[in-house]
DNA sequence: GAATATCATCATGTATGCAAGATGGTATTC
DNA sequence: GAATACCATCTTGCATACATGATGATATTC
């Protein structure tokens, strides 16, 4: 799980900073639930100091709004913004494999290889598990090209993504896919081929956007048929 | 002037923030200066509070390091950090070139033509204004490819590094090439070939990191040269 | 004189107090 | 009944108070 780091010697606004985040990557706030500091604080067990400077954090990386003196709000769903950031991952993760595949040694993708390239009757099947790979074969491609700013930008790029991307894991078809497309892009970088790898990431990435676009549409449709009597009284 | 944006309806943490940086950059405080969040405080007439505000931020940012319970410290010079800074600027710049020149309508590029594309009499060489001149041609070009994420990426990219590009343009010989290959790169553009707008973009800002580092070291072992007897009682 | 132990001072991390203003419900008016 | 005015409540932004522990100067010991 991508839970917490060390507890230990970890400060209250770190904590609070980090158990906000998992709870909007949890649903727990949904985009556009408003709060306030001071549930918060209570919820955490801390002052609004520390809440206060994780969500000025927050704020400043995207993930909620402040309203002068009326509260907060986990930001609203952005497909514009999604599209972009969607955009951005695709330049950073392509230029990462363009470094993998010219770099000198032999680039480090061992755990990927481990993980990813392995007979059809050892892959994994569980929603979540794959999700959380997924995420980390990305990360570790751009983290393995060696650097460390690239992949700080990228890991933000990469959880401002998360809420949306785990709709892309809900079907058995994805997984499926995920697995077959990981694989050709592994050995292609294995291979040195960097114009294919780049070309074979970005067709992978933007598969996965078009259906995460495609099922949140379905969703809204839906969420929007049972929601639409609001009061019967 | 790059200044502050508008003070009205500013709180006092964006101001501090903001009044921050730019000591910062104006070597007001120098990296490895030590400072503690009284003394910013009083300087900046307010209280602790909206301080350790601003001073999370530019921590997260990568601007100063907090030393628990011991004070703060602008970030010292990390050459490898500048490097791979530089790296990510090309990359993000590179895309933004290629995406110009794809893009579906004409880009806007007005402004850097009016200050780029003018007859060699009528070429401003101050060299503080070339260097703002500079900076904006760099993020404009980001900004008009029309990915206001990546924009925003390359903005704080572009503030951890102008700390040492400012070197740049101590020297006649450098304005006269900035000019010549800003020219260059706008005509190429204009043209749309992508290939050899990305070429000339990446040649250009490595030329200027090379001269950076260059000087940069000049300076230090001068530095070094004229401290070298600490004390002399 | 050099090295170590001691202690007052100071720095951050956190909690709490306070003021200006936004909000939502209620009473009032037409 | 609908629209408006008013008021109590709540929220953020900022200032201040306090506790723990880091630091550096001083005293002590060999």
């Amino acid at each position: 799980m991508l839970v917490n780091q060390k507890a230990e010697r970890m400060s209250l606004t770190e904590r609070v900073y980090g158990a906000l985040k998992q709870e909007i990557f949890d649903f727990a706030l949904l985009p556009g639930d408003r709060f306030t500091e001071k549930e918060v604080a209570e919820r955490m067990s801390a002052s609004r100091t520390p809440v206060r400077e994780a969500l000025t954090l927050l704020q400043r990386e995207g993930f909620v709004d402040v309203l002068f003196r009326a509260g907060w709000q986990v930001k609203p769903f952005d497909f514009h913004k999604f599209d972009q950031l969607y955009e951005l991952r695709i330049i950073l993760e392509q230029a990462a494999v363009r470094k993998l595949c010219e770099m000198d040694g032999k680039p480090d993708l061992d755990a990927l290889k481990n993980f990813w390239l392995v007979a059809a009757s050892d892959r994994q099947d569980d929603g979540p598990t794959v999700r959380e790979a997924d995420e980390r074969f990305h990360i570790h491609l751009v983290e393995a090209c060696g650097n460390e700013e690239m992949a700080r930008v990228h890991h933000n790029i990469t959880e401002r993504l998360r809420i949306i991307r785990r709709i892309d894991f809900t079907q058995r078809p994805r997984i499926e896919a995920t697995y077959q497309e990981h694989a050709k892009i592994l050995r292609t970088i294995i291979k040195r081929r960097a114009e294919q790898a780049q070309l074979l990431l970005k067709s992978h990435i933007e598969e996965s956007q078009a259906e995460v676009r495609k099922i949140t549409l379905h969703m809204l449709h839906e969420a929007r048929q049972t929601q639409s009597p609001p009061r019967s009284a």
